[in-house]
DNA sequence: CTCAAAAACTGTAACGTTACAGTTTCCATT
DNA sequence: AATGGAAACTGTAACGTTACAGTTTTTGAG
């Protein structure tokens, strides 16, 4: 319409944001000296620098997030793949909290993948990959031999998984020791005088299943107790339906007088069918569980926790994607939170 | 290097993925009539369209999101601001989820714009339309006069509120009717025969502080019935703290002998100050209390419960803000959810 | 004083998309 | 046979960024 266009020297396009055109018209630069002075590569004068990262601060520049993607094809985004099917109490909030907080300090955008379970769990997976709407992914429930683990392993796709698997390709993950989770709680309910102990396990397609219940088989080798089989519920099952099978098991006979929880929402149902069946929490009967959120304590004090927390899984995992983005070895990425709290290395 | 590139006529990117040039190339037409041929556009030929549409598809093309944000400035993305020090049990999940379920049927990606009390509550939001990092914006935890709500509207920026505000701004909003909630509540209390009632009501600094007070009051004259105060917890407070305010009340002299609970939580927390105090629920005293997952009824049947919906409200509340960026009228995206569930449109 | 090379800076092209302003073809009028 | 115009299609430029291949200026060695 105008020739105002001409000049293709606009100081602020009208109405916009500032641009490296901004700021190369400004410091009278040129729009790549610009570029490279704000990211500090070589070839650009020490004053320039100064005088350039200056002028961009005054005016407020940020990079153009959609320019440098489509220039680069970096997207500075890490998807979080969900399902949304789950009820377990809110500690996925704790998860992205946790992620959120790693990635506040850095130049990535969180964003959610959901998935349901009435879809293939590869869906969203392949998504990303496809269309190359993150730069990593971070996944949870795992399962022994995860598709998704070797989809994004074959693809050269970084990612971290919440969980392990036996996939036999090295990946970078975060667990929690659900093993040493079992042997500790198995112990502590043999030191209140428990003999018989039930384990209220994760879903036996999980791979920390297997961690849970070798963990609890070994204590009970260990301190020379039987266990009383609990196989018909799981942790990750609607809470009036472990409750129903827990009050089954109580009611049986040679009923068990220790429970493990693999869960905080499990060890709610295991409360309340105890209570149903008229035991009492500590004479009668002893509970170990996991826990995320201090309710059940602050509720029944008898039960004896082991916190699980899940912000440093979020931390962990959101770190792990981001060294794995930046080309870092997945066997370094590698972490395990044992119970106490203490963060370590595996061999 | 090569003079590869002089052809221009790449068939798929190296590698790469499909683009509008590469259905150009196959259909044999401009990547112009490509791109109108696939949005339905008009001056494009019917048997062109299906034609067009049908490749498209059988390459698996994708639209580069980078390349449509920065020619359209349109980012396809919603951003839900959160405020990660809420330690409140994972209600946020479910309003995760039904944004998500909302969004999942359209080409919007759900990115977590998350923030600490510790700073700025406007810092997100300013973030957000400053890099105009999405489309629109959720927010919640709304106080009364709140200052994101002015800076939103001011900037012309599509945005949702969970819960209202007084800042005589027409916006859109969903909320839950907290004020029939009180009501609904005290009424129940006092079919139970229960006279002297305490509210264990929201942090007074957001809005539905006010709407669940004042119902609670009106619910009070309504029934004829006396009001316990009780000024010194609110439900976002650790559910310790809530335990001993709680306990404190109960332990004085005149105690209530009904007890509302603006949240789950909550309702957790006075369960064991009343246990704490040797009182027996449902004989000596009861509780109502706003649910979102069936943990404490479980427990506790005698609890009465109303049910909270967040996934709903989080459905709600993207679906307001996707009419928002379409242009609709702030006054007609406004929806309250009524304690027995059902939607209305209020007047 | 020349020349080579280092230092500092720049223009062009390209990433994939769409708005805009054409261009071509064909058909119905006159 | 000429003309107008609708229908169908196209090329160019631009969004903001960065890789690349220069270009200019300065410095120092001979």
């Amino acid at each position: 319409m105008n020739d105002q266009r001409r000049n293709g020297q606009n100081e602020v396009a009208a109405g916009g944001r500032p641009t490296l055109k901004t700021i190369a018209f400004m410091t009278g630069l040129g729009v790549t000296t610009v570029s490279r002075a704000l990211k500090d590569a070589p070839d650009i004068g020490e004053e320039t620098k100064k005088r350039v990262q200056l002028v961009a601060r005054q005016v407020g520049y940020r990079p153009n997030r959609a320019g440098v993607r489509l220039r680069t094809g970096k997207t500075n985004v890490i998807s979080l793949v969900l399902n949304t099917d789950e009820q377990l109490m809110g500690f996925i909030s704790d998860i992205i909290y946790g992620v959120s907080e790693e990635l506040a300090s850095s130049s990535y955008h969180l964003i959610l993948t959901p998935y349901s379970s009435r879809n293939d769990p590869m869906d969203p997976i392949r998504y990303v990959v496809e269309t190359h709407s993150a730069d990593g992914v971070i996944i949870s429930q795992t399962e022994p031999n995860d598709p998704r683990v070797r989809y994004l392993t074959e693809h050269g796709f970084p990612f971290a998984t919440h969980g392990r698997t036996h996939t036999g390709v090295e990946h970078p993950w975060h667990d929690f020791d659900n093993h040493a989770f079992a042997m500790q709680a198995v112990r502590a309910l043999v030191a209140k005088g428990r003999r018989r102990l039930a384990l209220l396990a994760p879903s036996p397609k999980l791979t920390y299943y297997r961690h849970m219940s070798d963990g609890f088989a070994e204590g009970l080798e260990e301190q020379g107790c039987s266990g009383v089989a609990f196989r018909d519920a799981w942790v990750d099952m609607p809470v009036e339906r472990i409750k129903a099978a827990a009050t089954a098991l109580l009611r049986r006979g040679a009923p068990p007088d220790g429970l493990v929880s693999g869960s905080g929402a499990g060890a709610f149902a295991l409360v309340a069918a105890i209570e149903e069946c008229g035991l009492q929490l500590g004479r009668d009967i002893d509970i170990v569980t996991k826990q995320s959120t201090p309710l059940v304590q602050m509720f029944r004090p008898q039960i004896l926790v082991v916190n699980e927390d899940f912000r440093l899984a979020g931390r962990e995992l959101a770190r792990a994607v981001r060294a794995s983005i930046d080309g870092a070895a997945p066997a370094s990425l590698q972490t395990l939170a044992v119970p106490g709290g203490v963060e370590v290395q595996p061999a």
